[in-house]
DNA sequence: GTCTATACACAGATAGAC
DNA sequence: GTCTATCTGTGTATAGAC
């Protein structure tokens, strides 16, 4: 029936705002500090009702992460499509694309090392399904990015891999957002050079003067 | 008088048990999740008893602050002692020591961003003392680094700088310590590598095989 | 399904005896 | 100075009316 459907789309809509909200207040304040209150006051209805959406602050939060998660997934879809891209490009448009997320304040940052949280995460199955989907697109790029010199080999990839995912979330990024008058282009530039070569600078740089 | 300087003494050993208690699970669970209780218990006092050293909570949090940044800025005067040593090894000695420190779990993490945390170290005379204290000496060794030609110049001495403090806490570590069977000198050097030259990795790297 | 009002738990901070 | 016991605020979660 129609109405049935059109009830349902009403339900997601919502249901999409209340993950919206909760994403942004997470990104901007953490898990611990980002209240369930503050989240329906964010999307403008009741306690009582969130929590017909989600059965605990937990659930909430996961949902949240799961949702960067497909962005990310529907994101790499798009990086894969280019032809004739290599493997270390492919990595920095996921790196880059990532800051960017951050500066807009749409980032949750990594659930801290033994929270509540992490356990709840580790418990939701679609969330672990979505982080092996992207862990395994990464991989791969990496791995090729290494075999072609483009990646230090000697590091293991899984190295490699969580170095990212801790980067797309590099507290440096709000620091200098907040304090100093860089641009967020500038701000990503110059954290993406950090990041893949290093303090010590590509070596073009050596060579210089 | 002797009897009252003993006191005083003991005051100051009960204090710093305070303080190392506050700082080993601070860098375990973080600001949000220590609870004053765990830390009394910890040391083994009555929480009334801590409140008599600390009067709240973040006071306690940012005395354990002060603690490492004395205990870096003890560090860094060795570091000094030394002749002949180039800067960029002096900055990835300190890199070295706070990754040693984060791994033996005794290095608090970086307030979050916007937590009451921060707005109350912010506040404290000495802890922004020392934190100027230590940031003035790398950023002496970040400017000779870059004049040498050891680090990128095209980078601002601010950034190296706020990267070297956020790798000091970098969550991979943890990661990496809990999960993968590498020993901590292998993390270590491989998140120097990471960190001075980047994922790509040195120039030695990209012109093997 | 949404609201108002409330139960419940926990953590920061304090009172008062010793 | 240290303890036991308590106050108070806040945040998660739920009951019950509409």
């Amino acid at each position: 029936m129609a109405g049935v459907s059109f009830k349902l789309q009403v339900r997601q809509v919502r249901e999409d705002a209340i993950v919206a909200s909760a994403n942004r207040l997470l990104a901007e304040k953490g898990y611990d500090a980002m209240t369930v209150d503050e989240v329906a006051a964010d999307v403008g209805i009741a306690k009582t009702s969130l929590y017909k959406h989600f059965t605990s602050k937990e659930e909430l939060a996961a949902a949240a992460m799961i949702r960067v998660l497909d962005q990310a997934l529907a994101f790499l879809a798009t990086l894969e499509a280019r032809a004739k891209v290599s493997a270390l490009s492919q990595l920095k448009a996921v790196a880059r694309w990532a800051m960017q997320g951050q500066l807009a304040g749409e980032m949750p940052s990594l659930p801290a090392q033994n929270s509540a949280l992490r356990a709840a995460l580790m418990a939701n199955k679609i969330y672990i399904d979505r982080l092996i989907q992207v862990s395994d697109k990464l991989g791969a790029w990496i791995t090729a990015a290494q075999k072609s010199g483009q990646l230090n080999r000697k590091l293991p990839a899984e190295i490699v891999l969580y170095t990212m995912f801790a980067r797309a979330c590099d507290p440096v990024l709000g620091l200098l957002k907040s304090n100093a008058g860089y641009s967020d282009e500038q701000i990503i530039s110059m954290l993406l050079t950090t990041c893949f070569d290093g303090l010590a600078g590509p070596t073009a740089q050596l060579t210089l003067a």
